[in-house]
DNA sequence: CACTATTCAGTTGCGCACAACTTAATTGTG
DNA sequence: CACAATTAAGTTGTGCGCAACTGAATAGTG
């Protein structure tokens, strides 16, 4: 098996150049996918994940949500006021600390559940993938992205073996 | 194994939330590492990609450029001002058809190679992955690419086997 | 040759992602 | 209680990604 030492700067650099833009290349064209499968529904891709944790949850303030999917008020903040223009969502001041803004479906919202629970059938038929390779591969992105979060927020190198990978994954995306 | 016919929507909503999710977040935690990593070279995550292609392949057209990352001009042209006013790129048109635009590395750019030539070796370290699995991952999301474009772009469900994913792959990404 | 169709780069407009900042409310501490 | 530190949302600015469009150059057709 290869370890990093045994391997040129220059053979990274490309390979370098394949994996992450692999990544990069499967994300565009899952969200080429979505835009067309949304279309109908009036929604893009990020305001139907938001949607997807507000059906789960219901009522969650703008900061959950932002932990469920890993974004910011910087992106949410906006996102849900064009859900509210759109009449999906419900937002409002928590009565019991004032600092906090709560979303909500709206009857619409619910309402447009019914429409979207097909999206993803249609979705994985388009990967051509059995499940349980999507689930597989589910599995190495959730321990890649584990990795490469610690790897950023201080911890070491972090260059051995991929243990622990699985376990800063907890509270980010929504467990099964 | 599970096929798609044996799972409820209810349960594809929740599993599609967690595959597209987990591409969604493995993007972005790739982009946050580049990020840092870059830094140094002041460049951006998709000016590193341009910049990779431009370093294998010299001068390039726009259009060519595109190929190998799949952008359109509407990414490019802007973002090839960046690199230009950066002075790491130089722009001409071509002198046999003045359609075209053709972009190479100045001195300074080729020059960039040498200091970004650490950055991959640092991201591989990042992910805490033997190379083996990396490669693995990769063929994974090029089959997955490759079968998402396809089913965008006409051809039926493609629901079956993934079987010939892999084909469309040719001319998308550098192949190695 | 004239004239349409195509190709290529660029622009505009919109939405997302993120860093940096602002504002307001809450918490903690002396 | 007063006051600093923290927390939550929102705002601003930059860059990417893409659809839709414009304008110029080339290719193709009668």
């Amino acid at each position: 098996m290869d370890t990093l030492g045994t391997v040129r700067d220059e053979d990274f650099l490309r390979l370098d150049h394949q994996i992450c833009f692999s990544l990069h290349a499967a994300t565009r064209a899952f969200n080429g996918v979505y835009r067309t499968a949304l279309k109908d529904l009036g929604l893009t891709y990020p305001q139907y994940l938001v949607m997807l944790v507000l059906w789960e949850h219901g009522e969650l303030p703008v900061k959950r949500i932002g932990e469920h999917l890993r974004l910011d008020s910087g992106t949410l903040s906006p996102l849900l006021k064009r859900l509210e223009a759109a009449g999906y969502v419900e937002r409002r001041r928590s009565p019991e600390d004032e600092r906090s803004v709560t979303a909500r479906p709206t009857p619409a919202g619910a309402e447009l559940r019914e429409r979207a629970i097909g999206v993803p059938r249609r979705i994985a038929a388009a990967t051509g993938m059995p499940l349980e390779e999507i689930r597989e591969l589910r599995a190495r992105l959730n321990d890649l992205t584990a990795a490469l979060n610690l790897a950023e927020t201080g911890a070491g190198a972090g260059a051995g073996a991929g243990a622990g990978a699985g376990a800063s994954a907890g509270g980010c995306v929504t467990e099964e």
